[in-house]
DNA sequence: AAAATCTATCGTATATTTGCGATATAATTA
DNA sequence: TAATTATATCGCAAATATACGATAGATTTT
């Protein structure tokens, strides 16, 4: 296999593919529901929710920081998570866009 | 690690995240971008336009088309893909009203 | 009929992801 | 200060995903 050919596609299918990657696993899904429903922001009460140990959890948490779609500040030992609503909802519309613009294509098609 | 713990989480959540997959690598969103383009619910010439071995593109559409959002039909002795428009837009409803639903989390939190 | 074409699948190599325990660091509590 | 708590990170094992060549089966073309 050698190396990984996604460098090899365009700048907007690999944002896709890289922001559908961010909820394509069951455990962030759910993580993004618990940070957004939250009236705080909470944090290791993360890890009592979900099905999985706190080093787990913790790497799912570090993959939503990586694409933007959360942020984590450190409140003295706890850590406090939030939605990024403005990388949120740019996700959002970005996922959006790319199947309004596939489904234009429609009335041609088959 | 044993098993994937995706079981442990609730059907919607994965749900979700199995539509994200699907288009989760540049390869099939590129794939969904060029079958949807066509005119002609076109096939072998999908793998003219990527940069991936023969082997490699038939193997992303039958991911596609394992979560329904594609369809292939035998014609001879070439392979015809279509968008499946009704699952299609099911997708794009799913993770819309996901990201929906969670902004509307917004006003009570951080 | 033989050669060429098309595509799915198999086998295999490598890369990436998922998951956990152990641990390190920092902060709280006793 | 010592013990406890909270969490990020490291190291490892197992599972999945990505990619390709080879090949098989079917179909066209010559």
């Amino acid at each position: 296999m050698a190396f990984s050919k996604k460098a090899e596609f365009k700048d907007d299918e690999i944002a896709i593919a890289a922001f559908a990657k961010a909820i394509s696993h069951p455990a962030r899904v759910a993580i993004l529901k618990v940070v957004a429903e939250s009236q705080s922001c909470i944090c290791g009460q993360i890890v009592e929710v979900l099905p999985l140990a706190q080093s787990t959890v913790s790497q799912h948490l570090k993959e939503l920081k990586d694409v933007g779609l959360i942020d984590g500040t450190v409140e003295g030992a706890k850590s406090c998570y939030c939605i990024n609503w403005a990388a949120f909802e740019k996700v959002n519309k970005i996922l959006n866009q790319f199947f309004e613009k596939t489904i234009c294509c429609k009335d041609g098609c088959c």
